[in-house]
DNA sequence: GATGAATGAGCATTCATTCAT
DNA sequence: CATGAATGAATGCTCATTCAT
């Protein structure tokens, strides 16, 4: 089936392409580990270039997937920072690979991407903003606001990933998502 | 000069990674960039990947020093910890292509960056160790630990090479250190 | 409809043949200029060589009428020579697209179009054999009185078709026969 | 030495393109006849397409050589007219595979290419003029003189290196001039 | 007759590396 | 120490052709 094909392609890749880099990974790489021919590589994607592309949009939209699921139900402060340091952690616990390939190496310069990115952005500030008014978060430049809020999940899954990281998930999880809100809540909170 | 010669080709070396990352710099880029020939590159390294690695070294090292003077400068948790992420930020700040080549692209797996980041990661132990066993600083994982502490600015640091955060220097390096502070005091501090 | 297909993709081939060479030509060219689909050239012609050389013994073909019908219409000797000159000037002039297919670029090897040329020149001197006897054209080898006919028409128009021939059309083709008999009248004539 | 390797690539290129022609000789094939390697192809040439360039230019720079040798050296009109015929005729038996590379296939369509064969033009128009202005060579248009007197020559050139022309090559030359002599004369004369 | 996904041999070109000068 | 011509393995990609539907 098409599908399949198209998927075994994506899935050759992202083994590849984490185990050797993009740029050290050959088509002909993708090509052994996916089964699929040559030409079949380049019916379905444009080339490497584009393959590595879609691959990396198609994994960014799942990780977002998550994180606006958190900022569409949580209400609450509190709830929702923590909400989005946990979907983060857990979500790289979860899907390694494709976790390894979001976050390592540097993203594809497409226009669809750098949509997809401001959009996840604006989508957070819109969020934030009620809560900071209310006087709950404190008022920070948002990129301050979302690099202390991520950043420490970020660092962590990154270690995480290359198996330097030891403590328990569970543990992790939950102090990376007290320590945003410490970072964050104002001091009456 | 010989070592007018090797700084040329590290300088070159710098640009063109920072450019199109190390695995699509060729050695004639390096070559077109330094004014040395291409067995000149050889003499003085081994080719290409010692090149990127040597590189590597030089920065890390650069970057360390910064890192450990804090270390040895500070008696105080607080004055300690916000001088750690200051630094980070500074550093970045004046270095932009060193930090960029740092903090961007999968870094040479040679034994010597292991070595340097696990001494570094073993000196920041022992230098909180006395700071949590006094009670100012809370009791995580150190691997935790380090990521709320770095994260932020890390993450902040990331954007801003690539010119996305726009937020004043100064600001931004008083809030992340702030924020690093407020996740990581005790309560009763 | 299966004759307008045929027709299509012939038409389709002739554009991108001229275009850009029949080498150059792929046979995804002349499908998408077509509207045909791969499989449906391959059904009508056998592969883009065959579809080349069908379309090249057509074009010949049908040039090859114009020139015949002159050795069959004109008796007289002047008559007859201008008048084959004058045909491949004007034949070329109102078929500028076929003609450039078949003046430029290497014929195909075939026996067909061997057979074809070979024809062409045995009833040309068929046509040639009284008028020399008759004392009204010179007795020159065969292969030397078709390029002093030929030759001199068959040059402009190759330049003509190239853009670089601007002469009056007209103007063009009398001196061009005007050329071919004086050059091949016997002097008495 | 570079020369010898140089002209080594050239010589089997030229084999090579008048074999296959251009768009089916594979790098490959012009390294084998070579004995270079294709890095040292791709050193002294840029690649295919400036090689067949390149190759183009130095055998049309030969033939032209020639040709405006018979126009310095000969005031006269019937003796220039018929030197530029016979010098065809003869570079052309002289010079065989150069001669069909020339004939063959399109020429590049470089500036280079251009530039020459414009020049050319011009010094034979500026040749022509005093005896036109003399009344020894009918006036026509400078594109159908042209034509009229390297046409069939070049027709019988043509034919020659297809090896279907048996025609003496002395009575060739000679029949050849003296046809373009006749085509080109005012009666006069 | 028509379609287009799949195939894989073949090609132009790049590039790290060597080495004679 | 410096130079740059030469090497050739490796790579991304094209394209004629097949064949199941």
């Amino acid at each position: 089936m098409t599908t399949d094909r198209r998927q075994e392609i994506l899935d050759a890749a992202l083994r590849s392409f984490n185990e050797k880099g993009v740029a050290a990974t050959t088509v002909d790489d993708v090509r052994r580990l996916s089964g699929a021919s040559v030409g079949s590589l380049y019916h379905h994607f444009g080339g490497k270039d584009e393959l590595a592309e879609e691959l990396y949009l198609e994994i960014l939209r799942d990780y977002q997937r998550g994180f606006l699921a958190v900022l569409g139900r949580e209400r609450d402060a509190e709830r929702g920072i923590k909400g989005i340091v946990r979907h983060h952690v857990r979500w790289v616990r979860r899907n390694p690979e494709r976790a390894r390939y979001l976050l390592r190496g540097r993203p594809p310069g497409s226009d669809a991407v750098r949509d997809l990115n401001r959009e996840l952005f604006r989508a957070t500030a819109a969020w934030l903003e009620p809560h900071v008014e209310a006087g709950r978060v404190r008022r920070l430049p948002l990129d301050l606001t979302y690099a202390i809020m991520a950043g420490p999940a970020q660092e962590y899954s990154r270690h995480w990933l290359e198996g330097r990281m030891r403590s328990p998930a569970r543990e992790a999880e939950r102090e990376l998502a007290e320590a945003a809100w410490r970072a964050l809540a104002t001091d009456g909170g």
